[in-house]
Formats: structure tokens, sequence, C-alpha cells
DNA sequence: CCCTCTTGGGTAACGGCACTATCCAAGCAT
DNA sequence: ATGCTTGGATAGTGCCGTTACCCAAGAGGG
């Protein structure tokens, strides 16, 4: 298939796919000769996971080369990859650590982990960005004056535990390792505006449930 | 307060300031004369709200701006003013009704809600933005040929149920009206990034648990 | 074989967004 | 009275995703 169709066939133009192309979001196709290359279904799958990426989930073009690089990699192990793939998406800006907000923000995280036994994770406190989003967040609701128990976050991270059971059980159901590494940043990325969108109509239900519509 | 205290105090830049003033996200000041203004702590408050949003959140500001024209307007009903603050939030974009793909995530969104008796959020599926996001990401997947079936959306559908009663929980411990509303708002926003975190810890740990780090 | 169309490749431009910088006249503080 | 700050306005900046345009080489149909 030439660049016309793969346009075609993905409703992406094709000035935006040579775009991806030089990107490096999408290898070049088979190239036949100086003026023509070919693609496949391969390239037609990526590139429908690049705008998914872009589209849906909402990352900036420079994240999913980033995350692609990772998922492409073949050197490491799983572990790493995903990992590596998950740790480039796009995070909160750094925390500011002279801040007495952020310090104590830094206590009810760590005392959090403790508290759901998350001795992995522990480990982890120093350099995943997902540890430093969340150290962020509390900064965040505290410094605007919101003193919620450190039960409730327990609680949130007991039923976010839960999904991400549910988000391994999935990838365990795929066969391949690059289809597991594949579906789980497709899971990190898709599902997270997924959940998004069911957790906004769970409140609107509870809502009504709660309070009517008056 | 003048604008050079509320700048200090809030480690945001005069010029920002002025430019949100502009925006209409952060009230004018009490006029003291031709050249003078005058802040108080509300500002500062909200000015903390409006960079949380922005910050954290990943907000546009554009956003932000509705979101708090909502929050504000005391002539509606609080759910519909929390409504509205909420379906102001940044959205995906609009699904090609004609494609076969968004057609079959309409369907399998319906029969979610009805497994999932979500008898009030089918009341809504029409207009619910949220509905709106939840059959473009299963759209997405779909296209990418992910097929896990029903019963894994109505697992996750469960989960974000009960951080739905969570959110809601929290929401009514707060006396007052724009308060109740407020947090409600924020907490659409800021949670989100935080259970984001929370999530990704969580993938973190049990993928360390099942699998090591090798 | 000829003529048109498409190709990859490169570069420049566009529109949006979140700020940032500069200038201004009016006034407050010392 | 004089320097600094204020609100107000306007223009500029840097980034980002995309698009438009141009080119020479080659493909494809008659």
């Amino acid at each position: 298939m030439r660049l016309a169709e793969l346009s075609r066939r993905s409703g992406v133009s094709t000035a935006t796919i040579k775009y991806y192309l030089r990107e490096g979001l999408l290898p070049p196709g088979r190239q036949l000769n100086a003026t023509t290359a070919e693609y496949d279904e391969e390239h037609l799958r990526r590139l429908r996971l690049v705008r998914a990426m872009i589209q849906v989930g909402g990352l900036p073009v420079a994240a999913v080369r980033e995350v692609l690089r990772n998922v492409d990699d073949e050197s490491l192990s799983r572990t790493i990859r995903l990992g590596a793939a998950l740790w480039a998406l796009p995070q909160v800006p750094e925390p500011d650590e002279e801040d007495d907000f952020v310090r104590a923000a830094h206590r009810e995280a760590d005392g959090l982990l403790e508290a759901l036994g998350w001795s992995n994770a522990r480990l982890l406190t120093t350099i995943s960005p997902a540890y430093r989003s969340l150290v962020v967040s509390v900064a965040a609701f505290r410094r605007l004056g919101y003193d919620w128990g450190a039960e409730l976050l327990v609680e949130y991270g007991k039923l976010m535990h839960e999904v991400a059971k549910l988000d391994l059980d999935v990838v365990e159901t795929y066969p391949s390792e690059a289809e597991k590494v594949e579906t789980a940043v497709l899971g990190a990325v898709l599902t997270e505006s997924m959940l998004q969108a069911l957790r906004r109509l769970a409140q609107e239900e509870e809502s009504g449930r709660r309070y009517g519509f008056e």
C-alpha cells in the first residue's frame, strides 16, 4: 500500500503522515526506489495506535515518540520496557522541594504506601514519576485547605489497586511479549480516558440517586 | 493586598495574574482608584485553584474559565451547576457517527450501562460528554483489534462506581453549597491526576509482585 | 513513448495557546 | 517631587501539531 492508500484507510492526511514519519512516530515504508515506498498492515496499525494516543489519550507527539521508542526496544526486559514506556508519559511539573506543602505531601504519600502495603512501590519512590505526581496532587489539595484524612487516600489507593490488577489480567491474556507491552502501554493511555469517562458517568449516576435532578 | 503581594504569595508572576484577570479566571480586585486595586484572601485562594487546575489538572485556560463560570453561577441548582461545570471540562473530539466502530461502541456502551444498572446515566447518554468520551475510547480500542469481553468493562465500571461514591462522600462533608460545588469540581480535576498516579504506582507494585524486577 | 499524476523529501507557513515584555498615564509613598 | 507601582492595553515569544507549497524522480495509462 502506498502513502495515499494509507492516508485513505486511516483517515489521516498525507501531510500529517509525512510529519509523523519525520518525527519518527512511524517507521519508514519499504523503499522501492527514490520516489516510492510501500507500507503494510503493520504501518496502518501503528498509525492508528499513534492517532489513538494523540487524539484519545491526549499525548503530545514527543511523548508518543518516547513511549514507542521504549515499546520497540527489544534489548530491554519486559518489566523494564514497560516501566520505561510508562515513565515516558507526560508528567506533572517538578515539585518545589523547598515548599512546606510539598514536604508534608511527601510524608503523607510515604505513609499511604506503607498503609497500603505497597512495598515494591516504596522502592521506587525516589524515581517513579507516578510518585512525584501523587505528591504534587496531594500538595495542591492541602495548599487549597482541603484536609480530608489519610484513610480517604487509602480507600482510593485500594480501589486503584483493584483497577491495576484488572489491567494486568488483561495484559496476561496476550501471548507475545510485543503484544503484552503494547497492550500495557495502550492500557495506560487509552483506558485512562475510558476510566475518566466511566468515573464521570458514575458520578452523574450516583449524584442522581442521592439528590435527584431537581 | 495589592498585585505585587498577590504575586509573591502565590508564586505567580504579575504579568500572568494580569493575563488571568483579562481572561476572566480571576475576578477584578476592589478598585480603590484609577490605578490601584486591592485583593483579598479569596483572590489568593481562587488564584491557587486556577493554578492547580492548569498545572496539576492540565486544563486549558479557556476550560478553566468555563468551569468557574458555572461554579459561580448561583442561579443554577447544585446538581445542574455541578453538571454544567463538569461538562465544561475538555472533551475528546466528536466521534464520527458514520464509522462502524463508533456505532458498535455505542451499542456496547449502552449494554454496559444496562449491565451496571446505571439508569440515571442512561437518561444522559445523548447529552453527557462523558458518555461520548466512553464511546470514543471503546471505538479506539476496537479499531485496534482489542476484543476483550463486555464483562471487563463491567468490572471497570463497578470499580469506578465505588470511586464515585467516595467522591460524593467527600463532597457531603462540606457544609456550604459553594464549597460543595467547588470541591466536586476540584475533585473531578485534581483527583483525576491523583488517581492516575495511584493507578500507575499500583501497576508498578502489582507488576513487581507478579513478575519481580528481573 | 509521452503526458499526467503521485511519490518522497524538504522547507516554510499557519493558527492556537500560555505566557511575557513593553509602554503608558495616573497616583501612592517618602 | 520623584521614583516606584498600579491597571490597562498591545505586541511579541516560543512551542506545538498540522498544513501548504515546491521540487525532481518515477509510475501508470493511452
